[in-house]
RNA sequence: CGGGAUGUAGCUCAGCUUGGUAGAGCGCUGCGUUCGGGACGCAGAGGCCGCAGGUUCGAAUCCUGUCAUCCCGACCA
């Protein structure tokens, strides 16, 4: 069969309607399922067995860093929000109110939080006494809530999930080099787990979080060309604890303010795993973060000792890897299809044609690709295998994001380009917010980030109002 | 928050113009035949036609209101 043929009939193709193609894997694939609130997802188990698996290797790189897991409350009263000015300026519009305890009108208003600076700020003030208690080094896992006005599954949702570092420190180079450290863990997840390139760099001033002295990102590129921010980690400099008054007895025996920072990756990155790798037969997912990542199809399972030889594959598989025997009556055909829209990294066919010449058929999701592979060997190969497709899969994102990046010096070239496909334009930029919104509204293009490395560095001129600059920046759509 | 559209079975929708017993496909249940790329036959279950008023002998259908959802813009992990 021609191998670009769609398979399966209920997901839009990809080039004809990139939006609704993601919507259908995301219902098909039974990740979420949409709640009577709008704007409130229901992750189901699919769904969120991913999301565990992401958890579980980001929750290992922050305990081999020293950090602690803890939890905080879900409400924020009003006046606690209203601290740190920058902070409340940029969350306010968009928190949603508890005003009653039962019947009763609250004497203070309380927010859902929509992120716990503030709550730890609080708590801080409370615990930290002396600089021999520093470095705290703190996560949270939960969700929070924004009143966002329009939503889509792991993109945007009136409720995510995610986790949040906070941390204190000493002093400001600590706490700088603990963004940087915790930006480096998002950068290996993305690029080493999940199989996805990422550009690294500090966002600009009018896109940094509320509150931060400086911003980091790494942003990732979807197969359409838009950004997809991944990961960020704040330095917030003494400004929040100067707010909440939070000192400690440093080491003259003086009153001194910590340096904080905190960091956050959410279920959004489950979309970019969608929308970097995922195909028109559904997604194709990162070996690592698979739910499922052999499936087991026994062929004509009816006929003598097929389904024996399957359940022996099987509990010699699940030794190393996590792996699905279907044995349904659905057909064969049925569930080719069905584990390909679910994204299975590798699929183990096995019928009496195979089990009389002492093989199996190993088909990749990737490629789609089939290896006839014999029983002997069967481990070797399957861990072969499964290397090849994490570095194909980083291979083709990569490829996309490096032919859909391009660098250009004027805004009639920027303007023409953005218009015809979407993708990451590099240009320099004179660091004024005017000239930011210019590129904007002309170009329809924000910035991604400012990027660290190779990528920064560089001379020329500001290709808005052409002042003389060295500064480079990625622009693009995001999501 | 502005502009546009849509609410009928679990899902996708037809029926509405011209009022008169609620429909199809997919999915679901049961039995049988199948099984190397979403198999087939037969039998079945499943509905407050978004909600509230109104007109009428009679409303899914006409009128008014209301709620919700989706798309496009402005704002955003």
């Amino acid at each position: 069969m021609a191998k670009d043929k769609k398979l399966v009939s209920e997901i839009t193709s990809r080039d004809t309607d990139f939006a609704q193609w993601f919507t259908d894997i995301c219902i098909k694939a039974e990740l979420v399922d949409y709640s009577t609130v709008k704007g409130f997802m229901i992750m189901r188990p699919y769904g969120f067995a991913i999301w565990e698996n992401i958890q579980r290797i980001l929750d290992d790189k922050f305990k081999a860093t020293g950090h602690e897991n803890m939890a905080l409350p879900l409400l924020i009263p009003e006046s606690l929000l209203q601290k740190e000015k920058d902070h409340v300026n940029g969350f306010a519009p968009e928190v949603a109110w508890v005003t009653h305890g039962g019947d009763e009108k609250l004497e203070e208003r309380m927010c859902v939080r929509p992120t716990s600076e503030v709550l730890f700020c609080d708590h801080w003030k409370n615990v930290l006494h002396t600089y021999r208690q520093l470095p705290m080094l703190y996560n949270q896992w939960g969700s929070v809530v924004r009143w966002e006005k329009t939503t889509r599954p792991f993109l945007r949702g009136r409720e995510f999930w995610w986790q949040e570092g906070h941390t204190i420190h000493e002093t400001a180079q600590e706490a700088i080099d603990e963004t940087m450290q915790q930006l480096d863990v998002y950068e290996d997840v993305c690029e080493n787990s999940l199989m996805i390139p990422v550009i690294k760099g500090k966002k600009t001033d009018s896109e940094k979080f509320a509150g931060a002295v400086s911003t980091y990102t790494i942003e990732a590129m979807m197969h359409d060309g838009k950004a997809l921010q991944s990961g960020t980690s704040h330095y917030f400099g003494d400004g929040f604890t100067k707010a909440f008054d939070i000192t400690f007895a440093d080491r003259n025996n003086g009153l001194s303010y910590p340096h904080q920072t905190s960091w956050g990756m959410s279920t959004r990155i489950i979309g970019a795993i969608i929308m970097s790798h995922g195909d028109d037969d559904g997604m194709v997912l990162p070996p690592a973060i698979a739910p499922i990542q052999v499936v087991i199809i026994p062929v004509a399972q009816h006929k003598e000792g097929v389904l024996e030889k399957a359940k022996e594959l099987k509990s010699r598989l699940m030794k190393k890897y996590r792996t699905k025997l279907d044995d349904t009556d659905n057909s064969p055909g049925w569930k080719f299809s069905e584990y390909e829209m679910k994204g299975v990294p590798v699929r183990v066919e096995i019928g009496p044609k195979d089990i009389e010449q002492n093989q199996c058929v190993l088909v990749r999701r990737d490629t789609r690709e089939k290896l006839f592979v014999s029983l002997d060997n069967l481990e070797t190969e399957l861990e072969a295998l499964i290397k090849n497709i994490e570095t194909n899969m980083f291979n083709m994102a990569k490829e996309n994001l490096d032919s859909r990046t391009v660098t250009l010096e004027k805004m009639e070239d920027i303007i023409k380009v953005s218009k015809e496909k979407d993708g990451f334009v590099r240009a320099l930029w004179c660091g004024s917010e005017q000239c930011e919104k210019q590129m904007k509204e002309q170009a329809g293009l924000s910035s991604r980030c400012m990027p660290f490395g190779e990528q920064g560095v560089t001379k020329g001129v500001c290709a808005v109002c052409g002042k003389p600059t060295d500064t480079m920046v990625i622009w693009g759509k995001a999501y």
